[in-house]
DNA sequence: TCGGGATTTGACCCGATGGTCGAAAACGCG
DNA sequence: CGCGTTTTCGACCATCGGGTCAAATCCCGA
């Protein structure tokens, strides 16, 4: 049987445990060293595999990486996906500043991983960022818009609005080190910035 | 004659040539590629050096990245430093977000260069960032703090106040691709960025 | 103009790295 | 249990990449 991109169904015990264990693996070595830095004998370290097991899951280098981007783009998506323009404007927003936050807390990796993918020019998911994320950003801030128009919050360039979201939220994932080293001990990064964002957007938002 | 770390007098006319073509060449390369992205003979050929020559003015990979880093943190900091606690606070907290902005859109590889090296957990300058970094930014810190004591300014975290400034302003820079990307034809990022910015640091600071 | 230091480079070294192969070992199901 | 399929990996390969060296060339001040 062709192992392919199967990671759902139709895939045995063993090859669902190794494949997990390989992109988990190469989740961490990607986002600390990039594309070009990561190598493939660190990853199949951290994977418990010899390099040419490893490399019976997945065809090369690129195929992994490729896989590990290929959830990665729509799963950080979800939280904006899930603003809902029927819901109260605010409360929306602020919710979504906080599931975004949170998602940094919970999975700091993916955003380093995608960060690393933007410092590079993002030369593997440029379609996807002028398609799928492009159409979905523009559809949100429309909402945004209406909802200024309406006077339910501060008019607002939408899509800056969005930018300054991502750039707040993610900034505690990507330049964790930095924020721990200058916060010094004793400092819940991520609780803190909880609350100083919600008064930020709140301030900002206020029409 | 010692090459050294020479880079200012002292040094023939073709050293400070070769020398600056080698440093313009690496942050090019590092800053899209990260430390082990990148390899001598990009850089060399950027340079338009052979990759021998090029190891006659820095003994290493490691001394070209070093050489980088070393002034880098101190021009990003400049900013911050001309924060001025005798000026009028929302102004010189205006004019630092201002200051900043330019930086990411004058000096954009810098700023990814900063970055690559954040998202690889700062091997190479946590010295720096516990030590000065930190520093500054206790100081400046805390004459945010009397200016908002003082009833000048909310009432925010200093330290996150400060995160944000950089957050926001290197987003436009490391995300370029991003920001262009969803923002699509016809947009200046920066100068939208500018006029945002402004709208949203004078809501958050004004008490 | 000339001599000695400064600069440049072709050739080379060798460990790292992405990837291949064939055969052995483990698995699972009839 | 028997056997075809899946899984695993030791050995190997070609190329890349950081770095060295000795010899050639260039440059400039006395």
């Amino acid at each position: 049987m062709t192992i392919g991109d199967t990671n759902r169904k139709g895939a045995t015990r063993i090859q669902r445990r190794n494949r997990e264990a390989i992109l988990d693996a190469a989740l961490e070595v990607f986002s600390a060293q990039g594309f070009r830095g990561a190598t493939l004998d660190q990853i199949a370290e951290r994977a418990g595999l010899s390099k040419p097991n490893m490399l019976y899951y997945f065809a090369s280098k690129e195929a992994i990486h490729e896989a590990l981007l290929a959830g990665l783009l729509d799963t950080w998506l979800d939280p904006l996906r899930a603003l809902d323009p029927k819901g109260e404007p605010v409360a929306e927003i602020m919710a979504y500043v906080h599931r975004k936050l949170e998602m940094s807390r919970l999975y700091p990796r993916e955003s380093r991983l995608f960060a690393n993918e933007m410092l590079q020019g993002a030369p593997r998911i440029m379609a996807a960022l002028t398609g799928d994320l492009k159409a979905l950003v523009d559809d949100k801030a429309a909402v945004l818009q209406d909802w200024a128009r309406q006077g339910h919050i501060a008019d607002l360039p939408p899509h800056h609005l969005i930018f300054s979201i991502w750039a707040l939220t993610q900034h505690y994932a990507d330049f964790d080190v930095q924020v721990r080293a200058v916060l010094g001990e004793g400092h819940d990064p991520y609780a803190e910035a909880d609350s100083f964002l919600d008064t930020l957007f709140r301030k900002l938002l206020a029409p």
